[in-house]
RNA sequence: CGGGGUGUAGCUCAGCCUGGUAGAGCGCUACUUUCGGGAGGUAGAAGUCGGAGGUUCGAAUCCUCUCACCCCGACCA
């Protein structure tokens, strides 16, 4: 490509709205542009480097044998219904209509019709297994986007969609779903981790996330320093402590009449938080209600307390006329003693003996408080989230806490859209089977985001190789001057094309300060120089992007760099 | 949805408090001198001051409404 003939509109000034590094430098370098809040139009650059990424996403998934598809982005609102969707997705489903009044969706994940497909062709065992694949801009109209392409209201997504007769096939698909998974994330070059995680809205059962680790991340991560173990902090497990020491001290009513937080009592009573236990009152299943009990330096997981017995799914908190109704008190002076409503304690508060807690009456707490005596003996769970340097829970070294950015996620869903959409296969035996199913997501433009969260520098992105928008810019110096150093450069460019080798030729006649700083800003790869200097002497300059000096070599070593 | 903030030239912003001829830097166009790390000079194009209504002799500026965009807030007891 000759950038004389190439939109790239750079900018030297950051844009006031961008507030990550990844959205900046694709604001800058001329990838995308803002049309509406978190929907971007793709730019010539942006789009090279998208189009590399979907490409390498469509082959190994082609060469793991998924099939590729195209659905519509615009989805009638019956399949929605008939799953059950409609009414549980919430605001993030934007619905239409049409002229005729009749319901529309615009897709956010394609279950539906992917299964409604597979349930009106697939009609024999013989069909089956199948994994149907698209690569197709959806919609979720987030609550608030932002950082640009990383969380878009539109984005590009690559969805897959198996279906089989057994479970056993399923976990089978899952598995090479994960190692083509792992192929695609290291073709492109980046520092990924493979984590446990919740199925969350899309349902089911096993269910791994694939996560690029960058400190922008908005995923906090539990990873362990001795094992493989991560695991996304919404499932991350933490263990028991040990046995409860005894209890040494008696109950004693202390004054707090300003301190609503345990923070704040222990700072008065000159106690480690660690010592306090609060109370976090939720709905429970039965509809009444329920008390989560915590070490005061801990904090609530809310997906672990959704998925407890007894508490109401998705997690409701008891608003403050419930609580003063149930404690006799306002938020802030709860305590698990007098057992006012049913307690569930995480294992950590669980192991705690003469521990500070509210007393259930405005500007009181108690201190020297035990269960089995002053409360009764909580039920045990675990609810809360780790922490930096708790222990691994496969036992092997302590946790650490990072952040990741979601860029993958492989589900076993099980036959539950199936079953909702009444899928059935006749089986050898003629009798109708209900097959399970998997589903696999990779965020495609949210990649190209997450790369340049791990791959930039002060000057700007600095892409890896297999998805640059080209492998080399061939720039050249006073082009005017000397008309054999446009012919040398053009010669370059010709011969990089014979080869195969992806270049671009500087030839906008930019000052050299100014061609520099863009090459760098856009992140190409490899740098040659073609300038009077250089061929005076038979060489050209070398340089590559992470490089702080330029090589001069001749045309034959300059092409070996290529090989 | 609640709280806060911002809308003035393509970009970054000043001007608004205290009403009175629309501004700067960068970018862009032309010419010119330059020519190896975002050059200098000269000349120039470019804004319904987000929109509507109101107050006023007069509104970018004050008031009301509205739209757009940005940031913060969903774990507390």
């Amino acid at each position: 490509m000759r950038l004389s003939r190439f939109h790239l509109p750079t900018l030297k000034e950051v844009p006031a709205d961008a507030e990550i590094v990844s959205h900046q430098l694709m604001l800058r370098a001329g990838m995308i542009r803002k049309l509406a809040a978190g929907i971007y139009t793709w730019l010539p650059l942006g789009l090279r480097v998208l189009r590399k990424v979907e490409a390498i996403v469509r082959e190994e998934m082609d060469r793991a044998g998924a099939l590729e598809v195209l659905a519509s982005l615009v989805v009638p609102a019956e399949l929605w219904q008939e799953s059950g969707r409609y009414a549980k997705y919430g605001p993030e489903l934007l619905r239409l209509k049409d002229r005729h009044q009749r319901d529309f969706v615009l897709s956010p994940t394609c279950e539906e019709v992917i299964t409604d497909l597979v349930r009106r062709d697939i009609r024999s065992y013989r069909q089956l297994p199948i994994n149907l694949y698209q690569i197709q801009w959806k919609f979720r109209d987030e609550i608030r986007p932002r950082f640009g392409v990383m969380r878009g209201r539109d984005f590009l997504m690559k969805d897959a969609y198996s279906f089989h007769l057994t479970e056993a096939d399923l976990e089978r698909e899952y598995r090479n779903m994960r190692e083509t998974y792992q192929r695609i994330f290291t073709r492109l070059g980046l520092d990924f981790r493979v984590v446990k995680a919740d199925s969350g809205a899309i349902g089911g059962d096993r269910t791994e996330e694939f996560h690029v680790l960058a400190q922008s991340g908005e995923d906090q991560l539990a990873v362990s320093d001795a094992s493989d173990y991560a695991a996304n902090l919404e499932v991350a497990e933490t263990r028991p402590p040990g046995p409860r020491p005894v209890a040494k001290s008696t109950l004693r009513k202390v004054e707090t009449p300003t301190q609503k937080t345990c923070e704040a009592v222990a700072a008065l009573l000159g106690v480690p938080l660690a010592t306090t236990v609060k109370l976090i009152v939720v709905k429970g299943r039965d509809g009444g209600l329920v008390a989560l009990a915590l070490r005061g330096d801990h904090t609530l997981n809310a997906v672990k307390a959704a998925k407890h017995p007894k508490v109401a799914a998705p997690l409701a908190l008891a608003d403050d006329a419930e609580i003063r109704a149930a404690f006799g008190c306002e938020a802030g002076f709860l305590g698990p003693v007098g057992d006012k409503v049913p307690v569930i304690a995480d294992h950590a508060a669980a192991a705690l003996a003469d521990f500070v807690c509210g007393a259930n009456e405005a500007g009181f707490h108690v201190t020297g408080a035990n269960w089995g005596r002053d409360a009764a003996e909580p039920e045990r769970a675990d609810l809360r989230n780790a922490v930096d340097g708790d222990p691994s829970p496969d036992g092997q070294g302590r946790l650490k806490l990072v952040r990741g950015i979601e860029v993958g996620h492989i589900f076993q869903n099980g036959p539950l859209y199936t079953k909702a959409l009444g899928v059935t296969v006749l089986d050898e035996a003629g009798k109708e089977l209900t097959p399970t199913a998997g589903c696999y997501g990779i965020g495609v433009s949210r990649i190209v985001g997450a790369v340049i969260e791990q791959c930039h520098d002060a000057a700007g992105i600095v892409w890896p190789e297999a998805i640059a928008p080209w492998r080399v810019a061939i720039c050249v110096i006073n082009p005017k001057n000397d008309a054999r150093v446009s012919a040398a450069a053009e010669e370059l460019y010709a011969e990089f094309a014979r080869r195969g080798i992806e270049a671009c030729l500087d030839d906008r006649g930019l000052r050299p300060g100014a061609m520099f700083a863009d090459i760098e800003l856009i992140g190409i790869p490899h740098r040659v120089v073609v300038s009077e200097r250089g061929l005076a002497a038979g060489t050209f300059e070398y340089r590559g992007r992470r490089d702080t000096e330029s090589v001069a070599l001749d045309r034959e070593r300059l092409f070996a760099r290529f090989a």
